[in-house]
RNA sequence: GCUGGUGUGGCGGAAUGGCAGACGCACGGGACUUAAAAUCCCGAGGUGGCAACACCGUGUGGGUUCGACUCCCACCACCAGCACCA
């Protein structure tokens, strides 16, 4: 059989059936299954795009032979940098580069025999999609959910844009691998931090896998403790936040981070203000990066003539600013309590500065006594006026409540996770749709009027001063207020590439709509994207990122469920064959269409599955390609063997695998699945007897993963009905074979192997098995104890 | 340091607390062939032994259990993420 021609053929009926499409509306349980769309590269699909579509495809086309409506769609989140670079290097428009990678990548695709619903194919470039984009971003600016603010941005020199710290991790531009700079910019931001909770109560009604709910959930950061308003001598006040208030007794000084508006402020009092001022310099010329890596060793700077009060028992107390000290955290002040905080510790003794204790239990002439140490192990407090005595957890409430009622603190929680920092100084996004106007302020485009389109420009490149290459074109910049009517500029900055990902699963239930981004019925039916599948990476940015539009869109009414995803799976990152990293730089990828010109789509997708556990990180390796394209020969060989029956003659193989395989695909277990198609065709191979029924079931077993072979067999052999209906099922009873061989142990130790009947009661079985010879001559002058039968596994006789 | 994950043959990997190593790769032997490729058959965790067989084996050390790759405790190594988070 010539695989390719094979495939190509069913590739063609299979889009002139339109087989795969979605129906809205049908009466059959729906099920929706969405993988991470592509971004399409120049370099085509590669390696993290093919297991994961093979992957889905297994799932979906079994979901559809059990009889549910399938929803699989694909689309393109073609928005971005490299589209862009590769722009700006060869002059050709990203709307054509865009144009012309989605070609390849759908070619590339088809050729895979993925089942996916074209009809329904959606780009984050198209306009008729970014509209809706730019329509979701204006419900956040009309709630006062964007707003601008001058921060300190990660700032990539050679890319001239703004980064996120989740696109700077590491301190280096995530795109380019330049260390980013700390620059001060006004930009758009998203109150993301107004949703934490909510995104982190939300993923209880998730059925993500435990792992990543604790990953989202430790980004998301969440801390309970107190909020302490304090006072300096001056009469300024700040506030502190601390989870350990049961050490306010301890405090000994407090610390500011150097941004902390308090310093300029008391710029005049502050003695040594230019001692002050350098530390202040100094810290800023580092990046975050530095900041945060040049640690270990402790430095700062008293404010002298400053002087802060403990608010619980008046104690004045100096005051340091310290670059450990973040501003964008907590309140940008902390309490310092030296005998029970390692990081106080250090640097009281650098300092030189007092240290009290107040906890129990320690020894804090070596270290400090920290709250991991202390907390549930009935640790009592000491110099602490009328809460002496109390164990620290009746203090921290006592404490809470009498901060309250004297009104110098509450308890309040705080979160890690920051704003999202919405704009970018490029030209290949979305165009933020707002005006400036010097009567109105900032004015959002009229729905009407969406979408902003992407005007043409000549340079593709942001501007020297970083600003998007649209302020080049003043045409399109100087416009009239909706508002006023009055002259007004545009803003120029476009949206991040995450944004037309932040809400894409809801436009594949009705790609085509004008009227809204999907309409609310449709919604209804599709419900929860069922199983979601994608890479590691994109836990803590990508899917928090979608979470938290979703869920301001169900606040705000426009859809009708308040989680996205049901379940949320991940594959295992592939490795180059020598277990590094592939990666483009150290010239290991791998093209995984070469394999589908090798051997064609079917061994292809079979190879990439049977590499090793889904989920896993694992090397690529070609050697499982060989093996796969011989189990296909060996199946097309089987069939000439198949005789006339429409019973099935290998009952129990058979039963046994469809069970198998059943619950291997349910659980991502495709490795295991090919190896019982493996064994399910060794035994009919090696059976006296195949009918049709038992050769039907092994190619409807093997349809989800080698599509196109299977059902050229099915039809060859011109079966009736379709191979990708009615899925298989089997009869409990068929998985029980009555002889079998099980192990013997004397006193957990296997002795011998035996053959019993399973039929028989549980105590004739052990009484035939000690009628053995070597088990009888093994139980000679001994007690039995006890005899343990686990049936079908073994038998365990226990003796003196 | 913190968080999450992973440790099983030469390799990828299997094992609802019940015969460790399924299914493959690579390897060895054989069949077919002038030969090779392809295909098919057989073998195979390690050590010792001609063999029957014995002993040892799932990162290390303990524990629970008739029985532990699996559960519990401590530790080690590696991978990933976060990193002075108050």
């Amino acid at each position: 059989m010539n695989f390719r021609e094979v495939e190509k053929k069913w590739q063609n009926i299979w889009e002139k059936e339109q087989r795969f499409k979605a129906i809205d509306f049908d009466d059959k349980p729906k099920y929706y299954i969405l993988v991470e769309f592509p971004y399409p590269s120049g370099a085509g699909l590669h390696v993290g795009h093919t297991p994961n579509q093979i992957a889905m495809d297994i799932i979906a086309r079994k979901k559809r032979a059990q009889g549910y409506n399938v929803l699989y769609p694909i689309g393109w989140d073609a928005f971005g940098l490299p589209t862009e670079n590769y722009a700006i290097k060869n002059g050709v428009s990203p709307v054509e580069a865009t144009k012309r990678n989605i070609e390849n990548f759908k070619r590339q695709i088809k050729s895979l025999g993925i089942s996916f619903d074209w009809s329904r194919e959606i780009n984050t470039t198209d306009e008729n999609y970014y509209k809706w984009t730019q329509w979701i971003f204006l419900q956040f600016f009309k709630k006062g959910l964007a707003y601008k603010a001058t921060v300190n941005i990660n700032w990539c020199p050679k890319c001239k844009i703004g980064l996120s710290n989740e696109e700077s991790e590491g301190g280096v531009c995530e795109r380019c691998g330049t260390p980013t700079i700390q620059k001060p910019k006004t930009q758009w931001m998203l109150k993301m931090s107004a949703y934490a909770e909510k995104l982190l109560q939300g993923l209880d009604e998730t059925r993500f896998w435990e792992n990543i709910k604790t990953m989202q959930r430790n980004w998301i950061g969440k801390s309970e403790g107190t909020l302490l308003h304090c006072s300096l001598e001056t009469g300024d006040l700040f506030d502190i936040f601390t989870t350990c208030i049961e050490t306010i007794y301890g405090i000994t000084y407090f610390v500011l981070a150097p941004e902390h508006p308090l310093v300029e402020k008391l710029k005049d009092k502050i003695e040594n203000y230019d001692e002050v001022l350098k530390y202040i310099e100094k810290t800023q010329r580092k990046t975050e990066f530095e900041r945060t890596q040049l640690i270990k060793e402790k430095s700062g700077c008293q404010l002298k003539g400053i002087y802060a009060i403990n608010p619980i028992n008046g104690h004045k107390v100096p005051v340091f600013i310290s670059d450990y000290v973040l501003a964008n955290y907590g309140t940008g002040a902390v309490m310092a309590v030296p005998a029970h905080d390692e990081r106080d510790y250090d640097f009281a003794k650098l300092f030189n500065l007092p240290m009290i204790e107040v906890i129990s239990g320690g020894n804090i002439k070596e270290r400090a006594f920290e709250k991991g140490e202390y907390l549930g192990k009935n640790c009592k407090l000491l110099n602490s006026d009328k809460f002496t005595g109390l164990t620290v957890e009746e203090a921290k409430d006592s404490l809470n409540k009498y901060l309250e009622e004297n009104k110098l603190g509450q308890k309040i929680a705080t979160y890690k996770m920051r704003d999202w920092v919405f704009s970018r100084q490029r030209y290949w996004g979305e165009p933020v749709p707002l005006v400036y106007c010097e009567k109105c302020g900032w004015v959002a485009i009229p729905e009407k009027d969406l979408p902003v389109t992407l005007p043409k420009v000549d340079k593709y490149h942001p501007t020297d001063d970083g600003e998007s290459p649209l302020s080049r074109i003043d045409d399109w910049v100087n416009t009239t207020c909706p508002c006023c009517g009055g002259k007004a500029k545009r803003e120029t900055d476009v949206m991040p590439n995450w944004a037309g990902s932040s809400w894409y699963w809801l436009r594949y239930m009705d790609p085509n709509n004008n009227k809204a981004f999907a309409d609310f019925e449709k919604m209804k039916y599709w419900g929860k994207v069922d199983i979601y599948n994608g890479g590691g990476e994109h836990v803590t940015r990508h899917l928090l990122y979608a979470r938290f539009w979703h869920k301001f869109l169900y606040d705000n009414g426009f859809v009708p469920f308040s989680e996205p995803f049901d379940r949320r799976v991940q594959q295992g990152i592939i490795l180059a064959a020598d277990g590094s990293k592939m990666s483009k730089s150290a010239g290991n990828t791998v093209d995984p269409m070469l394999y589908v010109e090798k051997y064609g789509a079917d061994v292809a997708r079979l190879g990439q599955m049977f590499m090793g556990d889904y989920v896993e990180a694992k090397p690529w390796r070609e050697d499982t390609m060989k093996p796969c394209e011989k189990l296909l020969n060996r199946i097309v060989a089987l069939k000439d063997k198949v005789q006339k029956g429409d019973y099935r003659n290998n009952k129990n193989i058979v039963a046994l695998s469809i069970k198998d395989i059943d619950e291997d695909i349910e659980n991502l277990k495709f490795n295991t699945a090919i190896s019982q198609i493996m064994v399910l065709t060794t035994a009919l191979e090696k059976a006296e007897l195949v009918t049709d029924e038992d050769f039907k079931v092994l190619l409807k077993l093997l349809n989800p993963f080698a599509p196109h072979i299977s059902e050229e067999l099915w039809v060859e052999k011109g079966y009736i009905g379709r191979i990708d209906e009615n899925w298989p099922t089997y009869d409990e009873k068929d998985l029980v074979v009555n002889i079998v061989e099980i192990a013997v142990q004397i006193n957990s130790k296997i002795i011998t192997r035996v053959n019993i009947d399973t039929s028989l009661e549980e105590k004739d079985i052990i009484k035939n098995v000690q009628s053995d010879e070597k088990i009888a001559k093994a139980l000679q002058n001994k007690q039995i104890i006890k005899s343990i039968y686990v049936p079908n596994r073994i038998i365990n006789i226990i003796v003196k």
